[in-house]
DNA sequence: TGTACATCAGTGAACGCGCGTTCACTGATGTAC
DNA sequence: TGTACATCAGTGAACGCGCGTTCACTGATGTAC
């Protein structure tokens, strides 16, 4: 039964949203396009008037979560991005969190297509970080941006994959806090007094 | 046709051999038992004779790679396992390389006796990265020995995703030289003669 | 505004394929004498 | 040391299953008049 094209295109989204938290929560090869449609309230027959494959779905869920427009923590800066990236919370979030903590290992073998969208991204988030970065050039706060991005992903990949309790709160917040020295320390340089935020 | 039993151990070998390079290079889910067990120059069928199922090699090729005896680069400071690491050899080396880059956020998904595997390796890399990382005490060591291994995992995993040459190599280089500089550079603290290595 | 009909979003059965796993069989091994 | 035979590592066909994808069909939509 033919559906509206208000309806269409919210089914779409529907199937973005349910792609994008199930990708996450289970990876690319854990979850069906059935399972997916499923969970969008869509038969699975559907799909394929929506993309044309699952490698396509892939890259097009990627481009929803990553979508700038609705990117999280927008007007923070390194630091307290940091600190929310590095909480318990959000290392416990696995189908709401960063698509890149969750899906990093495997985002290297995907299409082409999904690479370049995860490729992007990651060049958004290197620039934000960089404008709040420490450094006394901008050279060196975007080295600090990339560095503290990397750290981000690894702690929070680290702290999922421990098993132990103990040990993966100890991996959050030794690379928080590692992080936020980072950013609040002076660091001794050719120019004692520098120019970078304080 | 029966075998020998050292010709048995060395097939097992083999197969333990061929998983470990084969999962880093495609994922758990991107290679079959089949294949590996052709790579280890034998056929399927005889693949229950050595493990229970494919989740039991997952833990057993893992821990084969992790072996302690075996670790790569076991007198290097944390400074020169952070070059060697964060090098474009190594990123290019998926099935060579660091099982955690290559299945980070695959690991978390498998099953626990692999996830205790890979908590041990966790364990043991921090405690030995813990013997050069800087700091004064013990304890500010183990937190930079966890913040840089954070690190260095998450920059090859952002190095292998971005698509661009340009920007997967900047990755490496900016996480790299933060890394040296955590390492080399005396932090400023209450005490202004520090008691860390220089 | 109302009617007639072409369009097409969604349905669900069916497809072909590759996977993990099983099993009857083979023939070399290694033990008992 | 030599022989007879039970054991069992490896083979390859076969299994059942779930997957991505296709397709004939349905019936509401939205357009042409």
């Amino acid at each position: 039964m033919k559906v509206t094209r208000e309806q269409m295109a919210e089914n779409r989204g529907r199937i973005l949203d349910a792609a994008g938290k199930l990708f996450r929560a289970r990876g690319f090869d854990g979850v069906s396009v059935a399972e997916i449609m499923a969970a969008a309230g869509l038969t699975h027959g559907g799909f394929y008037g929506h993309f044309e494959s699952k490698d396509a779905l892939i890259a097009a869920a990627l481009a929803h979560v990553l979508d700038p427009e609705r990117a999280a923590g927008r007007g923070k800066s390194m630091a307290d991005y940091g600190a929310t990236y590095l909480s318990a919370a959000h290392r416990d979030d696995h189908a709401g969190g960063c698509p890149f903590s969750a899906l990093g290992s495997e985002a290297v073998r995907t299409n082409p297509e999904a690479r370049q969208v995860m490729t992007d991204a990651i060049e958004r988030q290197i620039a934000r970080f960089s404008a709040t970065a420490p450094g006394a050039t901008p050279k060196a706060r975007r080295r600090a941006a990339i560095a503290g991005w990397a750290a981000m992903v690894g702690g929070v990949i680290l702290s999922r994959i421990a098993d132990d309790p103990a040990l993966a709160n100890e991996i959050l917040k030794a690379t928080k806090a590692e992080l936020a020295d980072a950013v609040s320390v002076t660091r001794p340089s050719l120019s004692p007094s520098p120019h970078g935020r304080a």
